[in-house]
DNA sequence: AATGAATGAGTATTCATTCAT
DNA sequence: CATGAATGAATACTCATTCAT
């Protein structure tokens, strides 16, 4: 008998017809981001669709899985990812910071990279990240800042460790309770 | 992730699309003004529904909590209220009579104007109705049709009591015991 | 994931025995009349099991459904009208008196004597104060303090009126609000 | 308030009484334990009601929340834990062994080891842990097989990245995985 | 191509009533 | 005769997905 809430609104947003097709897919996006950050990647569509001031039905037809938004959303991270290898001039250190900051950010980011999902979308992400640790680490142990013993392996599974530890610290700790467990997971990795 | 399976069973109501809405909402407001009469605002939400051919979900989009529901129904009455105060050839009497029809209507409408609830929605309905009464009682004391000592409570207080007895009675005698209360009230009220 | 709330007990309160059956009925009444007095009559059973600290079962057995247990705590109260009635000293007003304090004591009482229910244990408790008031009235149409035109009827309105008003009236302000009524009513049965 | 329509149907359990009891506590622990190591702390009650063969009603009476049937289902595996510390023989590695074990069983347990939630039961759980942790650190540092600089925060946090990293690997590999992520951990936290 | 309404399955929780001990 | 555990129907509410316009 309480709750206080609006009725529903008496008037329906303009379709703006195809043309709008493109910045829909933007907004979508955008909102997914924001959305997945916090709700993880179960977080309910409508929310999304809401926040991106979109009907459900386009984004359904822009993505038409849970697991194609994300994708979508998430590519933007792995891109950048490979970007920074890309870099002749990065290191493995710079790619480990921007890994977890990006898992940082987005608890999604984490749920999906540590996805044990089968979907073959979600897999390569999964193995695109690991594609550019096993480079960076290549590169380090070639300048020697490395022990040969570590195994892309390792390195791949401390950041699974830091990332899923992540997604189960409250935001506003995150950042500290990373530093902490890197400065550890160094030490073990690369301090020998 | 992927493979949510689909919910769907093998009947299901057809889906009438958007052009619907209107319908629905009409449908889900007669419905409820049928159940609530009866069974008073607690009645069921899915017996609305039912009631109104229409999905529990679309309900709640149109109404998304209990009170908004009640609300729409019974603003209904106190606009007629209002309406009949607006005309400045309607009586106190006349306004009491119709109040008096509309609780022998509805339990639940009763329960909505004698609320303590404090949902301010529900507030501002008892308040609206209590103003029309202000109003009528005004107008009825510059004529002279009724004593000065009486006050705006006094009348609220009596529109109460008949209401909640009107709640307790079976419908099929409410007229009849309305009528009664009200020649004892209005003795005590008006006549001297 | 919240809650707080303590494990189930352990120990199983001892088996009293048949002995226990008097204490065990009257702990129900009390329980049932407080539970009663708050939480109206469809209050939970469950609950004044509990509160009496007596099992489920045996509240059945006492009282096998929900008017019986209802009937037997507010015998009590029709046999204190009765009982006031018998004393040739009591007045109309003081029966009135007693009845709205009783009435403002519990929701469930109200319900009960107000009530549409055709249960003839219900039935009877209504009929049995009607004609409390019936008699009483006559003695005060004897004693002349009450116009002959009044009929046992507007007598037995009046008080399911203030009755079902104190059902809908918070416990703290039931005293005053029934004072109220009672002025108006007063003023409409007997000023005259 | 009579005629209250027995809701009884057709095929129903057979009450098996009080006697029952134990029998269905155990099975709700069971059940429970079985569906939360997969299906982690949020997986549906009633499934566990079901597979446990048991009313959702005795479930609720047995563990009136999510939290009080969670915290018994672990309850053990502290106890566990706590068991083996107080054996003055047991060392560090023993305990971490157990917990990752305990772990790699159950999605849940890593829930509510790692939880952020404030609901005094859980945080009651978390610091038992960690309170075991501490204690064998405590006893490594004195024999000297562990390095002072290593705080009990540090192994705490060891512990929670192993554990999350367990909670979001299949069930068929976490053993696996379980030991490459403590051979790593171990060079940082001991082996120095 | 966009829109948002429609749909109902799924989950949590409460409580009247029965029944083994 | 007492005890209290067992049972499941009933109800509220959420959200993935479809579809008429």
């Amino acid at each position: 008998m309480s709750g206080y809430s609006s009725p529903v609104p008496a008037t329906r947003r303009a379709n703006r017809g195809p043309g709008a097709a493109a910045d829909n897919r933007r907004a979508l996006l955008a909102a997914a981001r924001e959305v997945f950050a916090n709700g993880g990647i179960h977080a309910p569509l409508s929310a999304i669709a809401k926040k991106a001031g979109v009907g459900q039905g386009s984004l359904y037809r822009h993505f038409p899985d849970r697991v194609s938004l994300a994708v979508a959303v998430f590519e933007e991270n792995v891109a950048a990812f490979e970007a920074l290898v890309a870099d002749r001039e990065s290191t493995l250190d710079d790619l480990i910071a921007l890994i977890t900051a990006k898992t940082a950010e987005s608890v999604a980011f984490v749920e999906i990279v540590t996805s044990t999902d089968e979907d073959p979308r979600l897999v390569a992400i999964a193995e695109r990240v690991q594609a550019t640790l096993a480079e960076a680490l290549r590169r380090a142990r070639r300048a020697g800042t490395v022990p040969r013993a570590v195994r892309s392996d390792d390195v791949m599974l401390a950041v699974s460790m830091v990332a899923t530890l992540m997604a189960k610290t409250p935001a506003d700790r995150r950042r500290k309770r990373a530093d902490r467990a890197w400065l550890l997971l160094r030490r073990a990795l690369f301090d020998r």
